[in-house]
DNA sequence: CTAGTTATTGACTATTCAGTCAAATACAAT
DNA sequence: ATTGTATTTGACTGAATAGTCAATAACTAG
């Protein structure tokens, strides 16, 4: 009955979320859109609306995917040391894999967009949150005499602030040996 | 013999910190610096540069203010734990002042124009060192139980990384409950 | 008062930008 | 095969962009 798309919504997203992430909204042309995605502009717009809409949607496409699993590796770690060792541990990783230094896409957005867009603002205040509330649940569980000793929320809220300095100071193109050390401190952090 | 500007240099540089600060590179036009330096396009050409050359500039003045200042800050308090003190409170009174949260223009460099600059790369690289190293010598100074237990500069790049996440959640909007929370906690961390 | 030097001015270019639209197209149900 | 519907296409618009330049103005040393 009717025409069928050419393109996989997610596929799409997920070509976006890379590219925003690496670049920045204001950077990205529609242009630019058009050559990653392979789309014609007007099938873009058709399929996402503006480019606004477009970022948003990847944007959230990270949370999922990103945060999403970083609460979930939290959660599932035996304690809170494993779960940074582990959450760190796939940072650079990641940073092996491509030798470039992406940093974080929520963070990106913290720093470009969310001051001029309040729904960009609540998505990465959201993602953030829900990244503490992962550190303070795992602390209460797992070391309860840290989570004493030192006011756990206050501790989780520096947890996740330590985490995002990393992911900025990683995309400066900050030697690995330095970020080590931000990692290992958190972990000492927690170490009853 | 030569016909004398019309603009103080600093002043202009500070003008143009203040709003490379808020709105980022790309987000202000050539446009924008003549209305906010009250320049005329092609002076501004004549005196700075290019677009590029203006920012370097005013980064560089930044850094020189606002990093140079922490430094000094941290140096001259009593010990670590008050210097994370004052440092945090000179943020949160700026916060007041003007009831938008600013965040940090060095962090802002890191996450948009970083990545594609190697200078100014270089520039945010030295900036955060330098109040890693502030950091390191007043622990060693002022706390030499809590650096010999922990690792000082596993410690000190973590207060860095702090500090620096601290800045971005403050441009998100974050309550400031929510934010004392992460000065609460560094402090806590560096007492003994 | 004049000459020499630099700053200022505003109009100019050529490019890039986000977003639009009418026409063409591809499919599937009948 | 025909028809209905959503998708694709590429050319188009008007606005905004960074940067240029020749003419003009302002000052001061002599």
């Amino acid at each position: 009955m009717v025409r069928p798309r050419k393109f996989d919504r997610v596929d799409i997203l997920n070509r976006m979320k890379t590219a925003f992430w690496e670049n920045g909204f204001s950077d990205i042309s529609m242009d630019d859109v058009g050559r990653i995605t392979n789309m014609n502009r007007g099938s873009v717009y058709n399929a996402f609306g503006d480019k606004r809409a477009l970022y948003l949607e990847a944007l959230e496409l990270y949370g999922e995917q990103h945060y999403g699993a970083a609460v979930e590796l939290i959660k599932h770690s035996k304690d809170t040391p494993s779960a940074i060792r582990n959450l760190y541990g796939t940072a650079f990783k990641r940073m092996k894999d491509d030798q470039t230094h992406w940093g974080c896409f929520m963070c990106n957005a913290a720093v470009e967009v969310a001051p001029v867009d309040t729904e960009v603002a609540i998505i990465v205040r959201e993602n953030f949150d829900a990244l503490t509330k992962a550190f303070l649940s795992s602390l209460l569980e797992t070391r309860p005499k840290v989570a004493d000793s030192k006011n756990a929320k206050n501790l989780a809220q520096q947890l996740t602030a330590t985490y995002i300095g990393f992911n900025i100071m990683a995309r400066t193109g900050m030697a690995k040996t330095s970020l080590k050390r931000i990692s290992d401190s958190a972990v000492e952090m927690v170490t009853a």
